[in-house]
RNA sequence: GGAGACGUAUCGAAGUGGUCAUAACGAGCCGCACUCGAAAUGCGGUUGUCCUCCGGGGCACGUGGGUUCGAAUCCCACCGUCUCCGCCA
């Protein structure tokens, strides 16, 4: 969340920067409005509280001089009542105050551009030229039907729509992709590799910005008050919630292999062959928790390692930087890389790379001390996929399809997969 | 799932209704003294947050409620940890 101080002193500024991204205020006025009021009964209640809690020393002085306590104890039990009545209703502001609070977006960096969705997003740089083919290409949900890898019959039979079965070479291959993501990363990028909870609770969700906007694209388990986690981000970017850290320990890199839920509520009829738009889908993260003079630096060296992956693997992408009104909720500043799909005849978002500077941590409560006594601030986190796996197999797939329905192992999955190329059995 | 114990600062731990929560006691850590240096010893320091008319004041003993003039202390719920039993990959 944002600052409360920040929205006070400089309102209009906020207000405006907020509203780059369109839909309005974001409910601006009312963290406002619940501050002041917030803040006048506080004033008093203190005062109030002050005041019982200097006459309260008196009562057990009086008792052992053994006089009469009636008269202050009946004073005592009026002042009682008025506070906690004024109690209630600074915890009442306090709630309101805070959940408008959590439904403001992050304020947009100012490098990044004001648009009005993905048509104003801003191309940076391209790696590799879209792959030609002298035969009519496929796409990969075909290509993986014809080599018996992928089944989405099966699956939808188990599980529905938006699910996938992999199978034989398929499920070795997402393996392998996997396992050539967290070793590049850690043995080169100098990530720490987690394994987190793949549900986690509403705390943590709260934490990275999915609550309480978001609760409908999630998948929720009741008996626990449990959510299926929509991206490592939630899991490993709360592991330090609450904490605080100290100057040396930071950076901190941390890289997660979890497989991803995500209901994709209001995206039906988009997307609907292949494994581009899943209910559950596997991802390779990349967590940063940084100080904040460094993080648009973390933030450009966390993207060089995400497109590593798909230069090592040789397969043509680009990427762009966010325009105000394509960014995400909790972020400040996003490159998406996007990797050429033959089967789309453009580039397809792999991978969203982004610095939320201080707005997840202020919601999460993650800080550090800069110097021995100095006093906490908050850290800036950053994290984006590094990748997405499904889309990668599925690039893989068409990138490497060859005119006899076979596809090409990249050269690094090789020592992973065993073959150098996929063929029907 | 059943029974029980516990949750206080960096750690261990005391406090079981009052005027000792910056919190006893012990350890750690930082500074100073002593020393050629170290150890030992001695002295001092060592939470965060909110409000503010910048004088000062409020809050926090796992979390949230309740009782009371007053709660770390009594009551209720939840979360977590540990032990035993049951079940189980």
């Amino acid at each position: 969340m944002l600052d409360i101080k920040r929205i006070r002193e400089d309102f209009e500024g906020v207000k405006k920067a907020v509203e780059t991204r369109g839909n309005g205020d974001f409910g601006i006025e009312d963290v406002r409005t619940y501050d002041l009021k917030r803040r006048e009964i506080l004033s008093t209640v203190e005062q109030m509280k002050n005041e019982q809690k200097v006459k309260s020393k008196q009562i057990p002085v009086l008792k052992k001089a053994g006089e009469s306590t009636d008269a202050l104890m009946a004073e005592m039990k009026e002042l009682s009542e008025k506070i906690k009545v004024l109690d209630a209703e600074v915890s009442e502001y306090e709630e309101k105050l805070r959940d408008a609070l959590l439904n403001v977006p992050n304020t947009p960096y100012k490098d990044v551009q004001i648009g009005e969705d993905d048509s104003d997003n801003v191309e940076l740089r391209r790696w590799g030229e879209p792959t030609k083919f002298d035969f009519e290409e496929k796409a990969h949900w075909d290509i993986g039907e014809a080599l018996d890898i992928l089944d989405f019959e099966r699956a939808a039979k188990i599980a529905g729509a938006r699910f996938t079965v992999y199978k034989g070479l398929g499920a070795r291959l997402e393996r392998s992709v996997i396992n050539f993501m967290l070793n590049l990363h850690t043995e080169e990028h100098g990530f720490t590799e987690i394994l987190p909870p793949f549900m986690v609770n509403r705390m943590a969700m709260t934490g990275t910005g999915q609550l309480p906007k978001f609760e409908e694209d999630m998948f929720y388990v009741p008996q626990k008050d449990f959510f299926l986690i929509p991206t490592a981000e939630v899991p490993v970017t709360n592991l330090y919630d609450n904490e605080i850290l100290s100057a040396d320990q930071l950076p901190i890199y941390h890289t997660a292999y979890t497989p991803c839920f995500r209901a994709e509520a209001g995206s039906a009829g988009r997307d609907t062959r292949g494994l581009i738009r899943q209910h559950q889908f596997q991802k390779v993260e990349l967590v940063k928790f940084v100080k904040p003079e460094t993080s648009y630096d973390e933030l450009e060296s966390l993207t060089a390692a995400a497109e590593e992956v798909l230069k090592r693997l040789d397969i043509p992408y680009r990427v762009v930087r966010l325009s105000t009104g394509d960014l995400g909720f909790s972020s400040a500043m996003t490159y998406d890389i996007e990797v050429w799909m033959p089967s789309y005849g453009k580039y397809v978002e792999i991978s969203s790379c982004s610095n939320f500077e201080d707005y997840q941590a202020r919601r999460a409560n993650i800080r550090f001390r800069p110097e021995e006594k100095g006093k906490p601030e908050f850290v800036h986190t950053l994290n984006g996929s590094g990748l997405a796996v499904g889309r990668t197999v599925a690039a893989i797939l068409e990138n490497y399809q060859q005119e006899d329905g076979s596809v090409v192992v990249p050269e690094v999955l090789r020592p992973y997969m065993g073959v150098e190329k996929i063929v029907r059995k």
